[in-house]
DNA sequence: CCCTATATGTTAAAGTCTTTAACTATTGTA
DNA sequence: TACAATAGTTAAAGACTTTAACATATAGGG
C-alpha cells in the first residue's frame, strides 16, 4: 500500500515534469500543444513555461509553422542544453563507464575505466573504487572544477546484478563484489550532486525511452532485451522499468527454453537460455575463454551453422514466450551480436512467425555505450524532480 | 505518452480514493493513521472523512484500543456497508454469472445464467443478450426497481478473451461471439449505472487484492494463474493488472513448456503448456470429453500418475518462467484443480524448490464465483472515482 | 489598406485544495 | 488535580489551477 496522498507542491511538481518530459520527447512544441496534451490550461502551461525559461531549462526557437491556415503562430520550446550536464556511469565486469551529456542528452564526452575488480589503486572498499574512478573521469570531462560547479545536476549508474533503486544499494552482485554496496550516497555525497542508481538492464530500457532518436513515440510496452556475457531484460510499463518485487524481474536469461543442457551456475536449473548461450558457455563450447560474445557467436556461425541456428531457436523461444506473458508493443535487442551478422534477423523471423503484433527491432542504442543507461536513469529523475536542486 | 497533467479537483479526487481504499483494505483505520499513511496532515483527513461520512460511505464504529499508553484514543472508521452495492459480472464459456455485494466487499446474492452461446431467448445481438440476461439476474437479486434506484453504484464485468478496458469492449473472444462486441456503454446505458469491463482474469486478480480475507497485506507484485478450460495469468503491479499493449498479457497457457506435442488450436505453437494440460487435451486423452477440468485431472491421477506428475511438471516450469520474468511477491493459483489434490502442492513443490523468495499460494477465492472478478472491478473504479455518481 | 476571423500567449481575479497553527477532546500517570 | 500525550477540529493562510478578459500575430477579403 504505497498509495500516497498528494498536495499542491506535489501537483506542480507533476505538471512541470509533464511539461519538461513532453519538451525533451517531443524536442519542439508550443505551449499551446503543451496544454492540450497534458490536459491543462493555455494559462497554466504559460506560466509553468514561464518559470522554467526564467530558471534557464527551456528556451524558445524561433516560430513554428502553422498547422492551420491563419492565426498566431506556435513559439516552439525546447530543452536548453546549456542549462545544466547529466553524468552517467556504467558499471559492469568488462569496465566503469563515465558519459557526459547536455541536458538535451547530448553526448559531450566518455571515459572508459578498468572494471571494478581491478581498480585496486583507488582502495580496497568497492563504493570507494568507484567514487576514485568516477572522480577521475570527470576530472578528466570537466576539468578541476567540482561537478556541482561546473554543472552537473543530475548523476545516474546502471550495475549490473540486483539493485535497490530506492536506497540506491547495488543489493547483489558476486561477479562485482561480496554484499551489499551502497552507491547512491557515496557518490552524491562525493559529488555533491543528487545521485540514482539503478540496475543497468533497466536504465538501458529507460534511454531507449528517453535518449534514441525515435523518442517520443514511446511505446506503452516495451521489452528491452540485453546479450552481452549473459542475458537480461528490463521491461517498461509507460516509460517506468518494472524492477520486481525482489529487484529481480527480467531474468529472461534464466527462463527455461530446452530441457537438456548444462547446469547454470547461477540459477541452478537445467536448460535456461543463459546457460546455452553466454559468453561463457560458448567460449568453452569453441575452446575461447577469454573472447567477447559477439566473436563468439560469429565463430559458432562459421564452425557450426545448426548451432548457431540452434542457438537464435533458443532466444526466439525465450523471447516468444516473454512477449506472451508482457504483450509489449516493441522488443528491443540490444548488444554487439545483434549489430552485425544475421543473429538478430534469425531470431526476428523465428519470433514473428507467431503473427504476434509487436514490432522486433535492434536497439537504438551504440553497445559501446552502456553509461548511456546511466543518463538516461539522471535525465529521468531530473525531470521528475522537476528541476535542479540548489548546488 | 499519457501522462497527463492535474489540476485541484484531480488531487482531492486522488486523496479520497486514498482513503477510501485504505479504510477499505484495513477495515479499519483511524483519521490520524490515515493522515500518516497518506502522508497528508490529520486537518485534510478530517475535512475528507468528514464528508465521506456526510455522504453515508463511512461511519464511525466504536472507540478503537489505544496503541500509546496515554491520549485520546482513535476513532475506528470502516466503510458503511450499506451505502450502496455493487453487481459483478463474470462471463465465461461455462456461464452468465451476476452476484450483488455490498460496499464492503460482502456477498449479497448470486445467480447463474447459461452462457452467452445459449441465450438465444433474449435475442440475436451479444451484447443484447448479455444485457437482458444481467437484467434477469438482477430483477431477481433487486426485486423491481431499477439497479440505479436500488442502490447500485457501480457495474464490472470480467469476460474471457481480449477486452479493450478502456472502452469497454470485447475485442476478441472466438468462442462466445464472433468479431468485437461493446459491453459497457449498452450495459451502462440499460441499468443507468457506470459500467467496466475487463479480460475475467484480471478481474480475479483484482478480487483476490480486493475481496479477500487477505486483503490488506497487498503484494507489490501478485502473479495471479487461472486454471480452467485453459490457462491464463494476470500481474499486477501496484495494485493494478497490467493489460499488455494489445491487451494480451499473461498468456501463461501459450508459453512452451516442451519440445513435443499436439500444435495448439489457439497459438499455433508446439508444446505450449495449454495444449498439453487443457481441458480439451486432457478429455481427448482420457476419452471424457464433456468432463470438467477438476475431474480430470482427478482422473489423470488415478489412470496414469506418471502423465500426472508430468502435468505438474510443465505447470511449474511455466511458473518459474513467469516468476524470472516478473519477480513477484506472491503468485496465486486459482480454480477448481488447485483445491483438492496433490496438483497444487506438486506444482508448488517444483516450482520452490528453486529457492527464489515469492509465497505461492492457493487463491483465497472461492472458483464458483466467478463474478467476484467484475465486483472487485467495480469496486475499483467506485473508489478511485472517488465516490457516487447522481444517478 | 483596413477589417474580420482565427489561433496563440498573457494576466489578474476567482476558485479549489491542503497546510498551518491554534484549540478542543480524551485518556493515563504523577 | 495537574499535566503530558495523542486524536480530532477549525479558521485563516498558502499554493496551484482555472476562469475570463485581453493582447498579439497571421491570413484573407472587401
Amino acid at each position: 500500500m504505497k498509495a500516497r496522498g498528494w498536495n499542491a507542491p506535489d501537483l506542480r511538481k507533476r505538471n512541470r515534469a509533464g511539461i519538461l518530459n513532453l519538451v525533451h520527447s517531443t524536442r519542439n512544441i508550443a505551449r499551446n500543444d503543451l496544454a492540450l496534451e497534458l490536459g491543462l490550461t493555455r494559462a497554466s502551461v504559460t506560466i509553468l513555461v514561464n518559470e522554467l525559461i526564467d530558471e534557464g531549462l527551456l528556451e524558445e526557437a524561433g516560430t513554428q509553422i502553422a498547422e492551420g491556415r491563419v492565426g498566431r503562430r506556435k513559439i516552439a520550446l525546447r530543452i536548453r542544453p546549456e542549462a545544466g550536464r547529466i553524468i552517467g556511469v556504467g558499471i559492469d565486469q568488462e569496465r566503469v563507464q563515465v558519459l557526459l551529456t547536455d541536458l538535451a542528452g547530448s553526448v559531450l564526452g566518455v571515459r572508459d575505466l578498468p572494471p571494478p575488480a581491478t581498480l585496486a589503486r583507488y582502495g580496497d572498499e568497492p563504493a570507494e573504487r568507484i567514487v576514485h574512478a568516477v572522480a577521475e573521469a570527470t576530472g578528466e570531462l570537466l576539468g578541476p572544477a567540482s561537478p556541482c560547479k561546473a554543472g552537473v545536476l543530475w548523476m545516474g549508474v546502471g550495475v549490473t546484478g540486483r539493485v535497490d533503486a530506492e536506497h540506491g544499494i547495488s543489493v547483489r552482485e558476486p561477479r562485482l563484489w561480496n554484499g551489499p554496496v551502497s552507491l547512491a550516497d557515496p557518490l552524491a555525497l562525493h559529488f555533491g550532486v543528487p545521485t540514482s542508481v539503478d540496475n543497468n538492464v533497466r536504465a538501458l530500457a529507460l534511454a531507449e525511452l528517453l535518449l534514441t532518436e525515435a523518442r517520443g513515440s514511446e511505446p506503452a510496452g516495451l521489452l528491452f532485451v540485453k546479450y552481452g556475457p549473459g542475458v537480461g531484460a528490463s521491461w517498461t510499463v509507460g516509460g517506468v522499468p518494472w524492477a520486481g518485487a525482489h529487484n529481480r524481474s527480467g531474468e529472461l536469461g534464466h527462463t527455461v527454453v530446452a530441457a537438456e543442457g548444462p547446469v547454470c551456475p547461477y540459477c541452478g536449473r537445467v536448460g535456461c537460455l543463459e546457460s546455452l548461450v553466454s559468453a561463457r558457455t560458448l567460449g568453452i563450447r569453441l575452446a575461447r575463454p577469454r573472447s567477447k560474445i559477439e566473436e563468439l557467436c560469429h565463430a559458432l556461425l562459421e564452425i557450426a551453422p545448426e548451432e548457431f541456428a540452434q542457438l537464435a531457436s533458443w532466444f526466439a523461444l525465450a523471447l516468444g514466450n516473454a512477449i506472451e506473458l508482457y504483450d509489449p508493443t516493441t522488443v528491443a535487442l540490444y548488444g554487439a551480436p545483434f549489430r552485425s551478422g544475421p543473429l538478430f534477423d534469425e531470431i526476428a523471423d523465428r519470433v514473428e512467425s507467431n503473427e504476434r503484433p509487436c514490432e522486433i527491432k535492434r536497439s537504438n542504442l551504440d553497445p559501446e555505450l552502456p553509461a548511456l543507461g546511466g543518463a538516461a536513469l539522471a535525465l529521468e529523475r531530473f525531470f521528475l524532480a522537476g528541476g535542479p536542486k540548489p548546488c
